[in-house]
DNA sequence: GATTGTATCTCGCAA
DNA sequence: TTGCGAGGTACAATC
């Protein structure tokens, strides 16, 4: 594999730029970015990633997360003269930019992928939601739920139901340990409901300040186990679904 | 460039992830996702990245973020049979992994690079108080700085003041338009320090239910024009700066 | 290790 | 378009 020339890079950057086809390119480049901050990238090798719908990445060769990137929509363009490639990629619904200065090419990948995969998630908060509304007494014993994600003056609410003694019930769901956001969120749905109203919060854990605040402003906590979740999950739709079958 | 082999590829990739080399590959793969959620992504032409410190990454050919992630650090486990690829990525310190089938490969790069290029942004919100701190008059006339990022009770606090009476002051600087979160924060920080404190937003903008709040609640807004803090920045530091150079 | 606050957060949803 | 909350948020600083 040779290193690809230049100007040769140039024609077919243009020509795959304006084909909106999916660009990777290996290279030694310089970046700038101007728009909700300014910055800087010095002289250095990375991965450039023009995607078929203009989003934008720059990745250096460790660390997660890119050094620079533009969402999409972008206009982007390809300018060439003899010592490199300016690459320019402009938000179009914002003032927001990255220039790339390109100083050499290591490989250059282009051309339409074909993707059709769905992509399937378990258990997001609304997957949740879903289960428990299916299976009240998990919330609580006597539980019935009277509507899921309710829109509350105060934001959205996962459950709002009525406990074995007909009080009203307002559940706020969290995936993972809650800390003090969860329970701050949680505080203003119950804002101006008064001690009719029962407040709980179910997670798989609670911080220890979380709970502290819960108690004093007479919340309860119940935890969830996930596991338990996924199972009834599987048990109910079945395991034809690859990642439930394999991992459980 | 012929369609690489599926036995040459595992073969590279091997050597690729064992060297710690930086790995692309544009391949037909599916993928599932198990640890903190669980996730399947079906069959489908992706950017697979795997970063010399193990990060990974899977693209599709539209959307900016990853479909499926890795932070590092990960194992990194390549296996090869007659039908696909199979590629392995757990994390060190979390229960989680991915694991991707590869089918085919449309293009593959693997190598070393070298980058040890500076990044540096500008006006991010630290720099925004180092210079406020020198030029307190932007905050306010007769203002005076007695801290930045001083850390209170309740959290850290951009600048801490004194005004032309006398009268302490606690500024928070947001560098975008100051939404309800940032109030919110704001009133953490004020608790219990009684009317004797002034509590001033500065930022850029505020929307309307932020300000709303700010009234109910005896906070003050200030607007602050980041345009004017660049100038003085470049005045300042000059214009050595590239970024600052090229677009001021 | 757990918690907290920030982010060029991104993204989706609703008013 | 703007506001607002969710995220497998990631990440750094701090306790």
């Amino acid at each position: 594999m040779g290193k690809p020339d230049l100007e040769e890079v140039g024609e077919q950057l243009k020509k795959a730029v304006s084909a909106k086809e999916f660009i990777t390119l290996i290279c030694l480049c310089e970046a700038d970015y101007v728009g909700r901050a300014r910055s800087f990238l010095e002289k250095g090798e990375r991965l450039l990633i023009i995607k078929e719908d203009t989003s934008f990445l720059i990745h250096r060769p460790s660390g997660l997360e890119p050094v620079n990137w533009q969402p999409p929509p972008n206009y982007v363009g390809v300018t060439v003269n003899r010592e490199h490639i300016v690459l320019t990629v402009k938000r179009v619904r914002l003032s927001e930019k990255v220039i790339v200065r390109i100083h050499g090419v290591k490989s250059i990948f282009s051309g339409k992928l074909e993707d059709k995969g769905v992509f399937q998630m378990y258990l997001s908060e609304k997957e949740i939601s879903e289960i428990l509304r299916r299976h009240p007494e998990l919330v609580e014993e006597g539980f019935r739920v009277t509507s899921v994600e309710a829109r509350e003056k105060t934001g959205v609410v996962d459950i709002v139901g009525v406990d074995a003694n007909n009080r009203r019930t307002i559940v706020e769901i969290k995936k993972d340990r809650a800390g003090l956001e969860a329970v701050r969120q949680l505080a203003r749905y119950a804002v101006g409901t008064g001690p009719s109203v029962r407040v709980v919060l179910l997670a798989p854990g609670v911080t220890e300040g979380a709970e502290k605040m819960l108690r004093r402003r007479g919340m309860e906590f119940r935890r969830i186990s996930m596991l338990d979740l996924t199972k009834i999950l599987t048990r109910e739709k079945g395991v034809e679904n690859s990642c439930i079958k394999r991992f459980l």
